[in-house]
DNA sequence: GCAACATTGTGCAAAAGTGCACAATCCTTC
DNA sequence: GAAGGATTGTGCACTTTTGCACAATGTTGC
């Protein structure tokens, strides 16, 4: 969904192999799944417990986690908070990220009561919406502005991520008021494609789009189960 | 995301060459672009005007859009009627989907009122959630069910597609009875690996993936610029 | 009707991603 | 302290995806 923007090459050395851009799809879910595992007392885990939680190959995990450094003990597996913090560290969430709303309609209630941003080190700092109505009210704590305000709030907090929840129409207006506040990141829920200078990375999750996949499928398996008779 | 699932090749001739899954990933945002321009009034299209739109290779787009058959016209490009219809025939939105939507959280509200969905052709039939004080409530003009009535629903309303946006620990069960009453495509909102049959097709969205994906290349970006220092 | 131009369809090669297989390593048991 | 079992790291081959380049085709202007 996001193939076009800041390239997941991060070597300033020669020839190392490049951190793949589908391990880093999956570090993410690995973080997740040893998370709970660390939590129900599991000490080790293995290249083959991952691969099933994940439905990958082993092998596959094992490459991915390899780009992490040696940290498999052969015979052994991995040390789960030895991987843990290795994970967090790659990912750049081993520490906390202030992260601004834009657009407080029922998915920003939706997000910002999801418990599992705040678990996984984000924290949202502060809510903008355009209508005049919703300035002012106070979410979970959290003040409703106007969105004017912008700039000042993400210099004041050291906000480096935004979240867009807007109409499509107004999206790219939102992005660009973000981007001249000095914004780093933006996840982009609007359905339509936002143009956002190369320095800013972007990450879009178009839920129409994944609901027309899913119907593709249905489809597909349809026809299938047709042609088969 | 959904690596494992039902797999995309829906050929039941010999040699032709199978339908590329990444080329299904792109052909809803192909879709997109061309009913927004074809509002606009823009009769034909050209390769690389959506290779650009995508941030894709034009050769790309062609080959994408030869799977439909051979509806490029040399030295003129494609009929953007022509092409919106063959991706609707061949995406399998060319018909209406009913779907029923479990878990009615700020999630579900969202997604209804997300006017997206009805545009692509998608109908909710059917809300539905555990929590007693919410059956009965009514939601845009849909009352929220009892979990029990999903089986007499579905079948009643020929329903093929559901949504889950129930907290994770929940998810798997009502998948499960989802499966049971006889559905044919999950969209899975729940940040946990659904197990489903392989007849029915499944598509998950993990939103603290997604944010999660996003501080990554924040943080490769400024790796980046202090090594480059 | 012909030249100039735009654009498609596709063979081919390069790149990226995946999976197998096996040597190397470590633990456990006797 | 040696054998057996478990598991990693990785070379290699295979598959999928992407990008280039160009012949083939259609349009437009004169």
């Amino acid at each position: 969904m996001s193939k076009h923007d800041a390239t997941p090459e991060a070597n300033g050395a020669a020839g190392e192999p490049r951190l793949s851009r589908a391990s880093v799809q999956r570090f993410s879910l690995y973080l997740r799944h040893l998370e709970r595992w660390k939590k129900e007392g599991l000490e080790v885990v293995s290249s083959s417990q991952l691969g099933d939680a994940l439905g990958i190959n082993d092998a596959q995990v094992r490459k991915d986690l390899a780009y992490l450094g040696n940290l498999g003990q052969p015979g052994i597996g991995y040390y789960t908070q030895e991987l843990i913090s290795a994970l967090r560290y790659r990912l750049g969430v081993d520490h906390t990220w202030n992260a601004v709303l834009v657009g407080v309609g029922n998915l920003a209630r939706a997000l910002l009561r999801y418990g599992g941003f705040a678990q996984q080190g984000f924290r949202f700092v502060g809510l903008f919406d355009a209508d005049p109505q919703k300035v002012g009210q106070k979410i979970d704590g959290l003040q409703i502005h106007s969105p004017e305000k912008l700039a000042a709030v993400i210099a004041a907090e050291r906000v480096d991520l935004a979240v867009v929840a807007v109409p499509a129409a107004e999206a790219q207006q939102v992005a660009d008021a973000l981007v001249a506040a000095g914004i780093k990141g933006i996840l982009n829920f609007a359905p339509t494609l936002l143009r956002v200078p190369t320095h800013v990375s972007l990450i879009a999750v178009d839920l129409a789009v994944q609901l027309e996949q899913l119907a593709f499928l249905v489809h597909l398996a349809q026809q299938e189960s047709t042609d088969a008779r």
